[in-house]
DNA sequence: ATTTAATGCATAAGTCAATTATGTATATAG
DNA sequence: CTATATACATAATTGACTTATGCATTAAAT
């Protein structure tokens, strides 16, 4: 998804708060919207995020919604009932990870 | 390094901190450093810190004295000045890193 | 008019960090 | 005398992501 190695293992995450956030989206525009929030900084591609969109259909995790708009196709995501319990998990972990970062390169401040 | 996977790409980061910071460390002593910091929540595995520490060295990034404490080999490794120079990227990214997660899971902050 | 960029999906090959599983060796605690 | 802690190491595998394509439609640009 993007250059800085930091990045991997997020996107799950990411995706998953997105559909929390919006309800229901299609693939570009996650893709829009991440780059839209982060200033262009985070560019999710297209061959990270829709393999990890069909992996969390596969696991239940999301359902989707073919729709047809101005002759273009659209899947649309959302999060199902495990899904947006499985997010709640996903942000408690997120902000762990971010503490635990920040305990080590801000020792002073913990 | 550690179940949850958002850590994936950060132990170099770790790593380079640890090092800017106590000048000088092993490699077991940097796994119960951040076990230290982090209350036991990310344990470094060894399989994943030493090759990360020999291709630092192979970098340029780190460099190695080797003591003999105990009857017991240690591997001291420090920054080069080219590593502390990397250091400060590293720590910017990651600053941003958190910026933008920060972003995206509380939006209404930003 | 026609190429370029944007919208919108998809997958296959390859990379590379990390996990898992070992292995060696010494010292200490139960 | 066996388990745990200290201290290094590497090899096989996993899996997320990158890079490179591919198809199709629409709007903008030269």
């Amino acid at each position: 998804m993007k250059n800085s190695q930091l990045y991997k293992g997020s996107l799950n995450t990411i995706v998953m708060k997105l559909l929390e956030e919006n309800g229901r989206m299609y693939g570009y525009e996650i893709t829009q919207k991440v780059k839209d929030i982060t200033k262009g900084e985070l560019k999710i591609t297209e061959g990270a995020l829709y393999p990890a969109l069909h992996k969390l259909e596969a696991e239940g995790v999301l359902e989707v919604e073919i729709e047809n708009v101005d002759n273009r196709l659209r899947k649309y995501y959302k999060l199902t009932e495990k899904g947006t319990a499985e997010t709640v998990n996903r942000l408690a972990e997120l902000e762990e990870f971010i503490k635990n970062m920040q305990s080590i390169v801000n020792p002073k401040l913990t």
